[in-house]
RNA sequence: GGGGUAGUAGGGUAGCCUGGUCCAUCCUAGAGCGUUUGGGACGCUUUGACGGCAGUUCGAAUCUGCCCUACCCCA
């Protein structure tokens, strides 16, 4: 295979790294031939499926799956005047069936609220049926005019995990948000992604919402990439759409609702905050295949090193892991690069020295060697897939925290924020807001910051010095 | 909307102004055969392209026209 020689740039120059890493691992093809649309390979294919599964398993704990339509008339999609003039210009419009001309424009999604709201209307009708909570695994198309990137900035999206739920109040909403966070916390738990979560400033929130929660992560180049958002709508939706129950005295009621979405940005963020020079490192839960069996095969024991390989994959199979020997005609050398590049946790080698000494050697993604009893293969493997799955977490969390700092200077800012995330204090007036980001050029983040390591209190404006709380600053992707 | 630059094999480049070979070239690309195999093996053989359509010509990657795509600059 092409990907398999050669080398990946480092990861230091992180635009090289990740463009190059997506075919050498085969995870997107770029090439297809239109602007801002990518092709899955059937890798990176299988790392969505398990991300993706990972995502179900968290929301149908309490959540129901269904499926919108991606059109939506011109009609419903013009009703909520702030939602509309935030998108007007990325819609992509269906404006012919063949060569006639269509009586009423049809707009490919750009996000679901307005296709699915106005069937709400017609599904809630008492305060029994709420709280409603839905969601959909689907493609939409953003007309992105900035430049499009695979996986992070893309005209059609290919996995939006949209939820959209429905409450009696507006308190209860609130709450909504709240568990929102949390899954999501857990999910890139999961990922071993760690996250900031904050509180959007006004001018970057989801048109037509109260307010934006999101949840971003730092990548190598100290960039932030925003990759949950979580959206208390309100009642702004529900009075345009007509969305009433009646409640216990008989009254309707305009409910209030939010929406939250997660995209293959996620996955763009497992390979870029995971993966090293030599290609992708996944955790082991996410691996499409978790351990990789190379025979060490030498011409007088070949038959014997087969069969233990054999013998060996088929013990690990029942043990319900992913496993696959590699076979292959090459050098063993070319195999391991091979599947360090597709991020393979662990390698175990067998070979004529291991048999004779009744081990096996199993390396892990990390590069860590340990010669493992054969008569405990399984146990042993699996100590070392959770524990190769909590360190590449510690790993994780301890590069972002380098990446944070504080500042109380616009000079000291604009400095550190090259680099990184900076936490300041702004007083949230929108004049020092701009004045920061001018001076600093990067982007105020969030405020309300959701993390145990940064609980600073209040202090003084960086701008203007009159009383301010925690804000971040970050140059986004 | 206006202007400019570019498009050559899986990837990277040269050639174009000044038309001329069936052999352009580089890589860690593909196919086949043989010897190999504890960190990217080697030898031999071989495959593959000039963004698309039309035109000029004995002959076009090269010249002309139109189109498509990408990138840059200006409104």
């Amino acid at each position: 295979m092409e990907e398999d020689a050669g080398t990946l740039p480092s990861k230091k120059d992180f635009s090289a790294w990740y463009n190059d890493i997506l075919w050498r691992a085969e995870i997107m093809d770029v090439r297809y031939p239109v602007k801002g649309l990518y092709v899955w390979y059937p890798f990176g294919f299988a790392i969505r499926k398990r991300v993706y599964q990972t995502l179900r398993d968290l929301l149908d704990v309490d959540h129901e799956e269904a499926l919108f339509p991606l059109l939506i008339p011109e009609h419903e999609f013009m009703k909520e005047a702030e939602h509309i003039k935030g998108f007007e210009n990325e819609v992509y419009w269906v404006t012919h069936g063949g060569r006639n001309e269509l009586d009423v424009p049809l707009a490919l999604r750009p996000t679901s609220e307005t296709a699915i709201y106005p069937m709400y209307a017609l599904w809630v009708r008492s305060h029994a049926d709420l709280p409603l909570k839905i969601y959909q695994i689907v493609n939409t198309f953003r007309y992105e005019t900035r430049h499009t990137r695979p996986l992070i900035r893309l005209r059609e999206i290919t996995s939006f995990k949209e939820a959209h739920t429905v409450h009696a109040t507006w308190e209860d909403a609130e709450r909504q948000v709240e568990a929102a966070l949390d899954l999501y916390r857990r999910f890139y738990d999961r990922l071993c992604v760690p996250v900031l979560i904050s509180r959007r400033p006004d001018w970057d929130k989801f048109p037509g919402a109260d307010y934006t929660m999101a949840v971003d992560t730092i990548m190598p180049d100290g960039k932030t990439l925003q990759i949950g958002t979580v959206h208390h709508l309100g009642d702004q939706f529900s009075k345009t759409f007509g969305i009433t129950y009646e409640d216990v005295n008989g009254e309707q009621q305009y409910v209030y609702q939010t929406c939250y979405g997660i995209s293959e940005r996620s996955i763009a963020a497992l390979i870029s905050v995971h993966g090293d020079d030599r290609g992708l490192v996944l955790p082991p839960d996410l691996a499409p295949l978790q351990v990789v069996i190379v025979p060490i095969i030498v011409a007088r024991r070949r038959d014997e090193v087969i069969r233990a390989a054999g013998d060996l994959e088929e013990e690990l199979l029942g043990c319900g892991l992913r496993v696959k020997t590699d076979l292959r005609e090459i050098r063993p050398g070319a195999k391991y690069y091979h599947w360090e590049m597709r991020g393979v946790p662990l390698r175990i080698e067998i070979g004529p020295r291991d048999l004779d000494g009744g081990v096996v050697t199993a390396v892990n993604r990390y590069g860590e060697h340990a010669a493992i009893s054969r008569d405990q293969v399984a146990a042993g493997v699996a100590d070392m897939l959770a524990s190769f799955r909590d360190q590449m977490r510690e790993v994780a969390e301890t590069r972002m925290k380098e990446h944070i700092r504080t500042a109380d200077s616009l000079a000291d800012a604009a400095e550190s924020v090259k680099d990184g995330v900076v936490a300041v204090c702004w007083c949230g007036s929108a004049e020092c807001a701009d004045a920061i980001e001018e001076q600093v050029d990067a982007s105020i983040l969030g405020t309300d910051v959701r993390s145990s390591e940064m609980m600073t209190s209040a202090g003084t404006c960086i701008s203007c010095g009159r009383t301010g709380a925690l804000a971040l600053i970050s140059r986004t992707y």
